[in-house]
Order: structure tokens, then sequence, then C-alpha cells
DNA sequence: TTTGTTGCAAAACGTTTGCAGCCTC
DNA sequence: GAGGCTGCAAACGTTTTGCAACAAA
């Protein structure tokens, strides 16, 4: 999906998150959020508040807006797993998709991948006392690149 | 499994760790391997701060242990996608099993579960350039107490 | 004896808060 | 016009850093 397309569509979700709230529309509010939809993805903070900046607009109300849209879940946050300072990075899931990644404990790489087989499995068991809308899953692995150098003996 | 069974095998792979990496073995380090296996699951840098200090074993140690524990796997971090402010919580994984939780986007409420079925889904599968060995899953979802509120019509 | 580790205090960092002025409704 | 929102600066809490003393190898 192309970017103007994502943020036509979360901005529809923002502004009705917006009035369902009785909360205000403001200028400030459309730009962070096309702004985060422009940012390569996973996003930081420091990312959105550095391009927010040139628009006059300000950390405090970048730190607002994201509050905001993790709120309405336009966006949510990631982690990883094996690192102790824990700097946030933020992704767009405006529809809720389930979201998969590969992620290389040797070297830290992270890739998308499309659970499709594992979304069934996932999505359509049942859980006693607990309705499932969609799931994150982080697969800890060792990437080709880090294992052929373990070939090589090299560290 | 018992906490000092835990302990006992969590020791040996940070002893492993240590003498494969030419570092030292301290007295401090196995205090707060043992705190953690000892709190409650997860839990927080406060906590093993806390406990450790009554040991004499300083704010800064506990993290250098943590750092280290991070680095051989034994304990991992968790997050909540929905929250701004980011403070880690950490469980031991000593043995790098699948782990998987239902989170209420509701209430925040977090359960564990065993992702029996979707185990062999997602380690089992073939991924390009990838090994898999372990993975986490977050499902979230509406609990049933926060279904339940919905019904009665109660915010 | 070498050098990794500890413990303290200070610094750094990311995030939140308080408040005056502004702007949406 | 009421009150939510912005922007600034100061405050806050957590994590890291620098360094001297210590102790494992």
């Amino acid at each position: 999906m192309k970017k103007e397309d994502t943020y036509t569509i979360v901005k529809g979700v923002l502004d009705a998150y917006v009035t369902a709230n009785h909360l205000r529309h403001t200028v400030e509010r459309e730009h962070v959020l096309r702004l985060c939809c422009q940012a390569d993805t996973p996003f930081s903070m420091d990312t959105i508040v550095e391009l927010a900046q040139k628009e006059f607009i300000s950390r405090s109300t970048v730190y607002n807006t994201i509050q905001l849209l993790l709120k309405a879940k336009i966006v949510h946050s990631l982690n990883k797993q094996y690192e102790s300072r824990c700097k946030p990075q933020y992704e767009i899931v405006y529809n809720h998709n389930n979201h998969a990644q590969l992620i290389c404990t040797k070297c830290g790489r992270v890739s998308e991948f499309k659970p499709k087989i594992a979304e069934n499995v996932i999505i359509s068991r049942k859980y006693s006392n607990f309705t499932p809308h969609h799931f994150s899953l982080y697969v800890y692995g060792e990437c080709k690149i880090c294992r052929r150098l373990v070939g090589k003996n090299i560290k």
C-alpha cells in the first residue's frame, strides 16, 4: 500500500476517534500523523520530533499526539527483547493487521514476514475467556549472514 | 518447575556464558540471578534493585548484571504495545521456551497460554534465509470481563 | 599482577508536567 | 466564551558513565 493511501485511511480513523471522544481537530495532529506515515517504519520518537520541528511543531505536541495515536490504536510500539535500554519504536497499525518479524539474535537484523498459516491457527482457535483480535509474533533465530559467518569461524 | 530448579539451570547457563566469554565469576552476579529467579515474574528493575540492596549490592551492579543476563539470553524484556512510557519488565527465559500471552486491549490484563499448535506452524515452517529458534507471541483482544461490561453498557 | 568488576556520585537521556496564551468548537 | 491544545522550560525518573578501590584469574 502506498504511503499516501495509508495516510488517507488513518486520518479517517483519527478524525473518527477525535470526534467520538469529543476532542479537537488540530492541524498539528494531522501533521504529526502524516509524518508518522511518511517516516520509515518502524520509527522512533526522535525521528518524528526532528521532522516535526522543521514544521514548527513542538516536542510536547509530538508526545501528546503519539499518546493519542496509541490510545486510538493507530500506532503501536515494538520492542527489542534482548536490549536493556528501552527506546520504543512505533509503527502505524491502522487496521490492526497481524504483525510478524524475524529477529536475528546474533546481529539484531529484523525483517517482516506474512504469517499466513499462523494467522489461522492463532486467531481461529478458541481461548477460554478471551476473544482474539490480532497478534504480534516475534520469531527469534539466526539469519543467513550470521550462519555463514559461524561456518567460516569468523567472530 | 520449582524456582530452585530454575535457578540451578540458569546458574549453569550463566557460568557457561561467563567462562566462554572470559569474564569473571562474582558473588554479586549469582545473587542478582537468584533474586531474578525468586521474584514474581515478570519483574522490574526496581524490584531487583530493592531486593539487591538488602544484600548490599549496588544499583549499578544490578544494571550491569541484568545487561549481562540479557546478552546471555537468560532473561528477556517484555513491553506493552499500547503504552508510551516504557518501563521494561523482565522474565527468565533460561531455555528459550516459546512464550505466548493474551493481552486485553481494554483493561490491560495479561495471561500466559501454551501455544502448542502455533508452535509447530511457526517453528517448523521454512523461512528464506532464517533459522528459527523460538518465538514470542502476543495476542491482543478482549477478555471476558471487559466483554461482559460492554454487554451491560457499563463504561 | 593484570584487568574485569563493584559502588558511588554525577551526568545523560527520554518523557512528563505546569502554566500562560492560543485556537477549536 | 469555555475549555481543550500548544509550546516552552523546568522537573522527573530511569539508565549510563567516570573513576577509584577491590578482587578474580
